[in-house]
Formats: C-alpha cells, structure tokens, sequence
RNA sequence: GGGCGGAUAGCUCAGCUGGAAGAGCAUCGGCCUUACAAGCCGGAGGUCACAGGUUCGAGCCCUGUUCCGCCUACCA
C-alpha cells in the first residue's frame, strides 16, 4: 500500500471505509484501565434507540472525538463509552405502531410479549444509530457499549431506587400531574412543551346559594367547571368581602360549593374570583390541598368525560364537552362574556398531544436535597460549566426545582420494585423480587416503569460497571468532561449531577462543555416536520465524514448557534482536497528515504518561516483545542495549510526540489517531511480519514497508524520569530510586483526585471540571500538590490516598507496609471501614519499607556513614515518625468 | 413576568485579559504557471445597531434605547 503517488483526487468513500474497517479490526478506541498515563474519560450522551444520527449528534460527536483523539496523542489513557438509551414512551410508540399496522395491540398481546416484542425492534434496528456513529469516525471503546435497559445498567437502576426510597428521597402518593391522555402515560414537567394558543376567557355567573347576588368567576377551560369545588378570591379584596365563607351554586350541577379566600388569586386579573378545580389544574390542586377541597375528577385517562360530570356530559371529549358546557351556560343564562385570550398551553413533547392535568398515584423523587448538592458542586468549581453563562441557568432550574414525577405508566422501560399486599397493603420496595409479604399475603407489583431518564441520570457510573467496584470506576470516575447541548442541560446534566454526587460522593465530570445547537440556514431549527433537515450521513455521501466534521467545527464557536448549509460543507470539501493535492505534491517531490539533512543548524529563510511557524501551530492548535476553542483550531490549520504551507512554502520550495543542488533538495525534502507529518497529526483529530490516508503512503513512518501517533513534541530551537520579519519583507515586494503586474495589465507569462533600493543593511541581506526565492515567486528574468539602486526612466515603482522597487518597463509607460497607484497607496499609508502620529503626540499616551504599546507604535510610526517617504518620492520622480 | 444571548463587509461569522477592524463565501479584473480550475494571482468592499459615559485609548467595559432569537414561569 506504500505508494508514494496519490490520485488525483481525493476519494473519500473509499477511503472512510478502508480505515473504518482497520480501526474497527484492530480496536482503535478500546481502553485498558491498567495503562499507564493520566486518564481521560468522556461518556457519549445515548442517543435515542429509535433514532436516527442527526447534525446534532454529528456535532456532537465530532467535539468529542476531537478531545478523545487529541488526548491520546498527549499520551493519556482514553475511554469514551458509546451506548443508547431505551427512550420508553418513544420505542413503545414506535412498536406500538408496528402492532396497529397488523392489526394487533399491546393490549391484545399482553405486557410479557409486547415487551419481548421491543427487544427484538431493538434487535432488528437499535443498531442502526451506532452504525451511523461509526461512520462520523468516532473513535469510541465499542467493547464498552451500553444500553440502559442492559443487565448491568438494570441493576444499577434498582439499587439507586431503592437506597433512595430507603432514605425517604423516593416517595408515592396521589398527586397531579401532567398526562398525556394518547400516550396514557404521567409526564415530567420538562416533558412538556408551551406553546401560545388562541384560546377565549369565559365569563361564568356563580349565584350565591342564599338567592344574595352572585359571582363572576373567568375561566379558560369552561368545561372543568363541572368538577369545580370551591371559588376563591383574594382575602383583602374589598368587593368580595362579604362573599368569603359563603355558598354559590354550581351551574348545570345541583352541587353548592363555598367562596373561599386565598392570597393566590390575582385581584387583577378577569374578575377577580376563581373557581378551583383541584382535579384539573395543577394551581387549583395545591389551592384544593391548603384549603382541604374535595378533588373531583370529571375525566377519564384518555380526556373524556365521566360520570362525574353529570349524565348530560358522560362520555363526550374534553373538546366537545367544553362547546355544550358554553351553550348550556348561554341557555341557562350563566354565560356573561368571552372573550380572546392567548394562554400558552402544553403539549407531550413526544407526541404533542395537549396534556391533562390528572390526579393519579405517582411515584416521585424529592428533588431538593440532591438538588442543593448539585448546585454546591459547580459553585465550588468541582464541576465547571463552559461557556460559563450557562451556569445561570443551571442554578436557576436547580433552585426553583419541583419534585420529580418518574413513575410511567407503560411497559417498556425499568419496571418499578415496588410490591403491594393484598391482603394486608403493606407496600415493599426491594432489591430481590419477594416472593410473598411478612404477612403471607400475595404480592402484587406497581405495574409502572421508571421515566427513562432516570436512568440516563445514572448514565456515568452505572455504563462504568456501578454498583460493582469496578477497574473502570476506579480509573475512569469521574469523567473528563460531558459535551453536549444545552437542550439537556436540565433533563440529563443537572440529574446527573444529582445522582453522581449521591451515590458516587463525587461529581460526575470535572468540566461540562455545551456546544452550539446546530440550525438550518435561515437559523430556524431543523425538524421534519419543517423539511428543512440536512441529513449528515447524506452530506457524508456527498463530501465525506472529514468535510462534515471541519465544517462543523469550524463553526463551532462558543455559544452560539451554528446555521449550517450544504454549500458551507461543500466549501470545506475543497480544504479536504487542498490538504490531500498539498500531500500529493510533496510525495511526488519525495524519495522513498528521507535525506537524514538535519534542520537544526542555519536553514534558508523559507525553512526556517515555515518551521517557525510550525511550532507555533502546534502550541496555539493545542490550546485551542484544549480549552474549547475548536473553531481557532480548525481555523488555525485552515490558514496555515492553505495561505502559509501552500501559497507561499510549496511554492518557495519548489526551486529547491527541482534544482541541481543535492544537498539544497535532501534539505527541502527533509523539512517538507517534516512539516507534512506533523501539520497532519495537528490536523488528525479533526479530519481522521484524509490525515490517516495520506500519512498511510507518505515515507518513513514505522507506526502506519496516524491515530497512534503521539503529538509533535516541540523543537525551542526552530523558534525564530526574525524569520517572520524577514518572510514579510520577501512577502511585500513579491507582492508589489504582483500588484503592478496585475494593475498595469502586464501578462503573468512576461519576464520582468525588479530592483529594490535599501537603506537597510539587514533588508538589504535579506533579500541578497533569497534572491532566487523573489525571482521565483515575483516571476521574473532578473533581481538586484542596493542601497543606490537607481531607477529606470521607465519604470512601475512601489513601497515595500522603507524601501524603493521598481519594475522597468520596456514600452512606453502610462503616467496617469502609474500616478493612480502611487496615489491610492499614499492615501492608505499617509492615513495610517497619521492616526499613528496623532497618537505619539498625545503625552497623556505616552505617560499612561504601557512602555511596550509605546514602543511598538513608534517602530510602527517609523515604518510607516518610511513608507510614505518613499511614496511621496516616487510619485515625486513620475510626475517630473511626465511633466 | 423573569433570565440569557445576538446585532461587525453583500451573506455567514471570528475578534479570548481594552492597544493599528479580520476570515470564508459571494463579487470585480487577470491567468489552463508541469499538486490542486474543488485551482492560482491581484483588487474592491465596514459610522463594529443607536445614544450617552469611563479611559491616554472602546467592536470589547458601564448606563440607557431599539430590533431579533432562545430558555423559563401557576396569571385562571
């Protein structure tokens, strides 16, 4: 496979499946927790099993490969866990579907067989994610996968429930909480999304019982009022003083229920009084509890009506039932007024069925001790937020946290251990299925399963082998850091935190790296419902997995979104194939053994720039890399690949390569090589594939492996910031030579004369020592510098810094052009020097501003009154020629 | 209602502790120069949302305003 010639272009399919196939043979990502090195641990955040990798995910991920790949070239131990989770309601909606499609029903098959049933869906599909993980070139420890319904992950969920009933942070009662009635299931209150709705304010008469007046109560959902036990008002309102501790008449029932007083009610709004119905608003039921209301459920688990309500209203839905419960009213003469009124309403995230507030027995853990605890970690900077803003916002959910509702009532997920007695009620939460109560009574279990979540919040300890000791625990607990996005950062980090402070006494990772949400172009969000996806594994087709990922990272700015297009990831396609023809150069220009020309002692300018400029990449792509800032590594290598390596190294050095001076060439080859393999393995964590190809084929590297080579270790004595000087200097007269080349309409194809007047003795050995470089790259037949150079008649001229260049030119000169240039330039210069000047001149900034900033702007002052002296000058000369 | 973020070139955005306004794409002109036309060379383009303030110096810090996002909340 050792070719030492590229194709022409870069392929990528063949390429990313070659590699995939190799990394996967020889377990690339598989960590031993007896290595040697620091640890560095990251756990992925588990996708849903149902479903599919999206550019979330691509993100995602490639942040995380990026730290793990980068961290195993600084040679610490690696272990990033990959897995899924069991998503309850939506695997059980997904198979539920599966089954009406035949016709058949959970119901009809019973709960042992659905659930056999999920098992085999998630045989058949749940890898298809991974897969697509794998394709994203992740370098994850696949030995190490999980699954939150797996045996271990089971056992961890159990022993966390019951330590936590034990100590009285898991609790049952009858509480309400958010339903969906088309999922029939309870819902977390995360778990549901607001959204505005047009809805009407309905004013309803409530005539007192003693015949006395009335009560006008406003009401969004009108049809409550059939369960409604009480009315209430705000104890210092004056109009309904004499109301309070009175009777009103229900309409269209024949129930009385009194007026009470509660500082709740919000004098301001409608009328002041509320009716209270504790079965079907969450406010009414805390109000019913504080005044002891009867709760009187008027629906059933799927929004119907029941007989609660009245023989008139049984078995209509909530819909229909709150049109007949208006005109009822109407008829009957209650109906005072409606009006439009926007109210958010809320909606199950998973299905967006509108929810139902509903009273029904719950299990829930008691938030607020775990949440002080999670709170404390990252105030006391155990755990780091990154950005930090979102620290705020952390603190902010864990400080007005409402107890956790996780019991569901659906039968794919963590089955509650909780048994009751029939025969004598005792309720028993164990860690091993009992066989029957103390009692001798048979036991019947809670039929609920755990929310999903709550197991994706033991998620790094329990994947680590938790409650066992484990080897991996004990090197790899706490992680490293948790990336991901901010859309989790309550349903997932903050329980996370909760839990791994618990049960481990520690937190569950030192640093939580919240990356961008990933947005379509006109920055809404991708949903398929919009239609505005961009498929990642279809743009991997298009462009391959490393054009995705730079694309990706390149815009992955701290905390702001990413507004992604696929003209931007085919823009970064062609740095792909910029990177793959830059290697394809270089290997045709080198032999099969690297020249042993050693680099360390005086090189040619062009050398010692780009190896300068090399161990500035590796220090300041670290850095970046290390301290989130993924966007500057990606646009660090960017930039230095393409505008220093290419356009102006590639391009110096191929006078060398193709010369007739063997040690000049084995000097060129062996600094190409070198800057070639190491400016790879920078490059390496971001674009795997394309690095890892090229590196296959290029010379002289034993580890063919680039994902096992270690990072580039620092070379001080390649450390010459003059050569940047020096490089600009060539830069600027190349560059000026250009510039008259182009701006006079001179054909690149004709040889041009250039001589530049110096006064200065470092300039001027400069450019003597590299004249061959200028001649090459300025294209031209001939160079000569001095300090009295004087000019040709006809000639372009221009400032290269304080120095003089001309370009004679052999016909008759354009005067006016030339005047046009010189003058624009001046313009430019003469403006800058100014602000400069104006500046020295201020005493109050050369007494207060730092002796550095003074200094730098005096060189600068300098260079550019130079500058302009020469300009002036040149103009000076053109204008008595033409004159 | 509370909180957070954003406003910089035509577009998308960088600009980390205040010290000469940057990139990519698009655009204009010229090039098939033997790694790359998925390319090369050169150019043009900005009152850093607005108004004040602090400072020798503000895109960056402070105050206020406008316009956009997002999160969160029990106003029936």
């Amino acid at each position: 496979m050792s070719e030492t010639t590229l194709a022409k272009g870069y392929e990528p399919e063949e390429v990313e499946a070659r590699w995939l196939t190799f990394w996967a043979e020889t377990g690339a990502g598989t960590a031993d927790p007896d290595a040697p090195g620091v640890p560095f641990s990251i756990v992925i955040p588990p996708p849903n099993v149902t479903g599919a990798l999206h550019m979330g995910h691509a993100l995602n991920l490639t942040v995380q490969d990026i730290l793990c790949r980068h961290m195993r070239q600084m040679g610490r131990k690696v272990l990033w866990v990959p897995g899924t989770d069991h998503a309850g309601i939506a695997t059980q909606n997904v198979v539920e579907r599966a089954l009406a499609a035949e016709g058949s029903s959970r119901h009809e098959m019973g709960r042992e067989k659905f659930v056999e049933r999920v098992w085999e869906w998630r045989k058949d599909y749940g890898g298809r994610i991974l897969n697509q993980i794998r394709r994203m070139g992740a370098s994850v420890d696949w030995t190490r996968e999980r699954f939150t319904m797996d045996e271990g992950l089971s056992k961890a969920v159990r022993e966390v429930f019951v330590r936590l009933y034990e100590e009285g942070l898991i609790y049952k009662g009858d509480y309400i909480i958010n339903w969906c009635p088309r999922c029939q299931t309870a819902l977390a209150d995360l778990e549901v999304e607001h959204s505005p709705k047009k809805g009407a304010l309905y004013q309803i008469r409530y005539p007192l019982a003693d015949g006395s007046g009335e009560l006008v109560v406003a009401t969004t959902r009108p049809e409550t009022m059939l369960g409604d036990s009480a009315v209430a008002v705000h104890p210092e309102d004056e109009k309904y003083q004499d109301y309070i501790g009175k009777f009103v008449k229900l309409p269209l029932t024949d129930r009385t229920i009194p007026v009470i007083a509660d500082a709740y009610v919000d004098r301001e709004f409608g009328t002041g009084a509320l009716k209270v119905t504790p079965a079907h608003d969450m406010n009414d039921f805390d109000l019913g509890r504080r005044h002891n209301l009867e709760v009187i459920k008027v629906m059933d688990g799927e929004g119907n009506m029941n007989e609660a309500a009245g023989p008139a209203y049984q078995g209509l839905s909530r819909e229909v039932c709150r049109k007949r419960v208006v005109e009822d009213l109407k008829t009957a003469g209650f109906l005072v007024q409606v009006e439009e009124h926007d109210h958010s309403v809320g909606e199950c995230y998973r299905c967006k069925t509108v929810v139902e507030p509903h009273v029904s027995p719950q299990w829930f853990v008691k938030a607020g001790p775990l949440a002080a605890v999670a709170r404390s970690a990252v105030e006391t900077g155990k755990t780091q937020i990154i950005p930090e803003q979102w620290t705020t916002t952390y603190y902010h959910w864990l400080d007005n946290i409402r107890d956790w509702c996780i019991s569901r009532q659906i039968w794919w997920g963590h089955r509650i251990p909780a048994w009751t007695c029939e025969t004598c009620g005792k309720l028993i939460v164990s860690r091993q299925d009992p066989d029957a109560c103390p009692c001798g009574g048979a036991l019947q279990r809670d039929p609920d399963v755990l929310d999903t979540w709550f197991s994706s919040a033991l998620w790094p300890f329990s994947t680590l082998g938790w409650p066992d000791s484990t080897k991996e625990l004990k090197a790899f607990y706490p992680t490293s850091v948790l990336v991901t996005g901010f859309d989790i950062l309550f349903f997932w980090v903050a329980r996370m935190m909760m839990m791994g402070l618990h049960f481990m006494d520690e937190v569950p990772f030192k640093h939580v790296y919240i990356h961008a949400l990933v947005r379509d172009a006109e920055g809404k969000k991708m949903s398929k419902s919009t239609g505005n996806v961009i498929d990642p594994l279809v743009m991997i087709d298009k462009f391959g997995t490393d054009a995705l990922r730079f694309t990706l990272t390149a815009f992955a700015a701290m905390g702001r979104d990413i507004k992604l297009s696929e003209d931007r990831i085919e823009g970064y396609r062609h740095f792909v194939n910029k990177l793959w023809n830059a290697a394809r150069f270089s290997m045709m220009n080198l032999p099969e053994t690297i020249p042993a020309a050693s680099l360390d002692g005086e090189l040619p300018l062009h050398h010692a720039w780009i190896l300068h400029r090399l161990e500035e990449m590796k220090q300041s792509t670290a850095k970046a890399i290390e301290g989130y800032h993924f966007n500057e590594a990606a646009q660090g290598l960017y930039s230095f690949l393409w505008l220093e390596f290419c356009d102006w190294y590639l391009e110096m050095a191929k006078a060398d390569l193709n010369g007739e001076d063997e040690a000049v060439k084995a000097t060129a080859q062996k600094c190409l090589w070198t800057v070639l393999s190491e400016l790879l393995t920078l490059m390496h964590p971001i674009m795997p594939f394309v690095t890892q190809e090229i590196w296959s084929h290029l010379p002289g590297h034993e580890q063919k492996d680039l994902s096992k080579v270690l990072y580039p270790e620092a070379r001080p004595q390649h450390v010459k910031p003059e050569a940047v000087a020096q490089m600009t200097l060539l830069q600027e007269i190349v560059v000026s030579v250009r510039n008259i080349r182009s701006e006079l309409s001179i054909s690149p194809g004709a040889k041009l004369e250039c001589m530049v007047r110096t006064g200065d003795a470092a300039d001027l050995a400069t450019l003597r020592a590299n004249e061959r470089m200028i001649v090459q790259m300025a294209r031209l037949s001939g160079f000569t510098a001095g300090p009295d150079v004087t000019a040709p008649k006809a000639s372009a001229s221009a400032a290269a810094g304080g120095n003089a260049v001309f370009v004679p030119l052999a016909g008759a000169v354009d005067f006016d052009a030339e005047l046009a240039r010189l003058n624009k330039e001046l313009a430019k210069t003469s403006k800058e020097a100014e602000i400069v000047g104006r500046k020295l001149a201020n005493e109050d900034f050369t007494a207060k501003a730092p002796a550095e900033v003074v200094a730098k702007e005096r060189e600068k002052d300098e260079m550019l009154r130079g500058k302009v002296e020469k300009l002036e000058e040149l103009k000076a000369r053109i204008e008595s020629l033409k004159g």
